[in-house]
DNA sequence: GCTTGAGTAGGAAAAAGTGGGAAAAAATAG
DNA sequence: CTATTTTTTCCCACTTTTTCCTACTCAAGC
C-alpha cells in the first residue's frame, strides 16, 4: 500500500504535508482519516489509515486487562493514538505530545512501509540509520539460512 | 471510545480541562457525568464515564467478599471513586486526596485508553515512560508469536 | 513561456484551554 | 448554633491553538 521515503517540513503550527502518493491513497480509499501514534521501539511516529488502526486497536483491547504489561502497551499505543483528518491541502496536524515524543523539528523524513507510514525527525533518523543498518545485517545472516531470504534475493 | 494523549494544566483550584475530543464524548453520551478513582498499579488517576464505572463497580462488588485481597481491591478502587460533574467549561475538579495520591502538580498528561482516561503528573509520567516501554517490549515478543501482532504490523 | 500540481507559509475566525472574581455551599471553630 | 474560613460553583475575560482559506514558490511538463 505505502512505500518509499520523502523529506518534508513541519511548519510552525505543527502541520506536515503528506507526500502526494500517500495522500492520494489516504484520500481516495480512507476518506482522509488517519491515526497517528508512537512507535514502541523507536522515537518515531506511526501513521495508519483509520480502519487499519482500528484492527490493531481492537486486538490490543482484547489483551488481559489486569496485566501491567498489557496495560503498558495499551497506554503507549492506544494512549498516544490521535485521530487526524487531512486538511484541504492534504496535511496532518501533529499534536504537541507526539511532536515532542519524536523530537520533531523543521525537517522530517517520512517512510511508507506497507500499511503504515513512519514519521521521523530527519536528524534523529540520521543518527539511527547506521544502527538500523547494522541491526539489519545481523538478522539477514539468520534469515538467509532459516527462512530462505536468499530465495527472495534481497 | 477514547484514544490519544494531551498535555493540560491543573489550575490552582484543582481543576483540569478535559481535552475537547474526550469532553465531547462525555457530554453527549454520558451527560457530563464521570467517576475518578485511583489506579491499582501506577500512581495515576483513572476517569470513567459513570455508566462504565458502574459496570466495573458491580463486578468488583461481586468478588468473593471474604477474600482479603478482594476487599483490598474494593477498598482501593471503590473507596477512592469520586463522582464528578463537568463544569460549564468542560473541566473536572479533582478532589485533594486523589491529587495527592497521583502527586499531581501544575502540568498533567492525559491518555485516552479505550473506556477509560488516565491522568498523570507530567513529571511522573516522564519517569515511568521508559518503564512502560520495557514492559511493553516483553509483551510484544509473546504477542508476535501468539496473537500475530506482527501480522497487524505494529 | 505558461500551466499544473506539489509543497510551504501565514492571515483571520473559531474553538480550546487557562485564570480568576464573586456568590453559594460546605467545613471548621468557638 | 452561630461565626469564620475554606471549598466549590457559576460566571466572565484573556491567551493559545486549531481550522479554514488564500496565496506564494518551485519544479516538471506541455
Amino acid at each position: 500500500m505505502f512505500r518509499g521515503s520523502n523529506s518534508v517540513t513541519l511548519d510552525a503550527r505543527g502541520r506536515m504535508a503528506l507526500p502526494a502518493r500517500f495522500r492520494q491513497v489516504v484520500l481516495e480509499r480512507f476518506d482522509g482519516q488517519v491515526v497517528v501514534t508512537i512507535d514502541l521501539h523507536e522515537r518515531c511516529l506511526l501513521l495508519y489509515p483509520l480502519p487499519e488502526w482500528e484492527e490493531i486497536e481492537s486486538s490490543l483491547q482484547s489483551l488481559a486487562n489486569m496485566r501491567p504489561s498489557a496495560r503498558a502497551i495499551q497506554r503507549l499505543l492506544i494512549g498516544h493514538a490521535t485521530d487526524v483528518q487531512l486538511d484541504g491541502h492534504g496535511r496532518v496536524l501533529l499534536p504537541p505530545t507526539l511532536r515532542e515524543f519524536a523530537a520533531l523539528e523543521k525537517r522530517l523524513t517520512v517512510f511508507g512501509i506497507g500499511r503504515k507510514i513512519e514519521i521521523w525527525s530527519e536528524e534523529r533518523w540520521r543518527e539511527r540509520e547506521e544502527n538500523s543498518r547494522s541491526m539489519a545485517s545481523e538478522v539477514t545472516s539468520e534469515l538467509t539460512e532459516s527462512a530462505g531470504l536468499d530465495a527472495l534475493s534481497i
